[in-house]
DNA sequence: GTACTTGCAAATTATTTGCACATCA
DNA sequence: TGATGTGCAAATAATTTGCAAGTAC
């Protein structure tokens, strides 16, 4: 998997300052935590996940915020929503602007998630978005099955 | 669109019996009739969707059975959950033993669904799953964005 | 007859919202 | 100062579950 560098954490960072500024928002000590912890996690988090996060780190954010600023980076399009079936909406990172977009593979009986980027995929998909006349923002492709270990098993 | 032939939904339903019966459970009048409007339904429906059909026809099914049989859709491998970031879990045809597989574009604006088939798209799934050593059982694709119209407006 | 199914109401879970108070610009 | 943000508790929404009574095999 690729690796998130420093470089780019600013740069997403710098892009969600503007999108508050530009909406004629406000900056705040929670914002800042959770969108740092948002930056500097490499997977998809839940609201769960993140407001643990906080906590361990012997911070107190309310849950709303959490929720709210997880809302924010998704509607700044640095956040995507995904949902792997178990009723909890997780937030991954919405690679578009920088890296290549990443999938998923969810084994549906231990839940395992491996991530995969795939220039096929990619390029699929906007060809299909074209010719439908569709302007794409983000995407998301899930295979579920079942991995290795539980085959064997 | 490809068209759903009687025949499939036969077949389909006699899937759905068998994996009735090798589980050991059994049939009854309220399976049939969920069953049978998932199956002459070509679109996604909600859980609300299919109650309101039952109601509609003049019949009495309760809200739990509905969710515990589109359960038992998805784990004979008929339906599928899909979810499109309103909270609202849909069942779609699962068509990978019989149809191509379908994908979606979702317009972020007023919410339309487009759906679309890919060959190069289906086929990338495979060589994936075969690459991470994954028995794929299914797998959706979604791409958010505008559509046309509301990318005029 | 035994095990499974149903329908209701209650419980659970995830998420959102109202509002008083705090904070940023 | 005035608009926006926060945190709590309460509200909402979707889904699941317990249980008594009904039904399939």
């Amino acid at each position: 998997m690729k690796e998130v560098s420093e470089d780019s954490i600013a740069k997403q960072r710098k892009l969600f300052d503007e999108f508050i500024r530009r909406r004629g928002l406000k900056r705040s000590a929670q914002r800042n935590t959770v969108v740092d912890i948002f930056l500097n996690n490499t997977q998809h988090v839940s609201c769960d996940d993140v407001y643990a996060i906080v906590r361990r780190r012997g911070l107190k954010i309310g849950y709303s915020t959490v929720y709210r600023t997880l809302k924010l980076l998704t509607a700044a399009n640095l956040a995507q929503e995904v949902n792997f079936g178990d009723g909890v909406t997780r937030y991954d990172h919405n690679y578009n602007f920088n890296f290549q977009n990443h999938y998923h593979l969810i084994c549906t009986l231990c839940g395992e998630t491996i991530e995969f980027t795939s220039r096929a995929v990619d390029k699929s998909q906007k060809s299909i978005a074209r010719k439908y006349g569709f302007t794409p923002q983000h995407h998301k492709l899930e295979i579920y099955g079942l991995c290795r270990e539980c085959q064997a098993a």
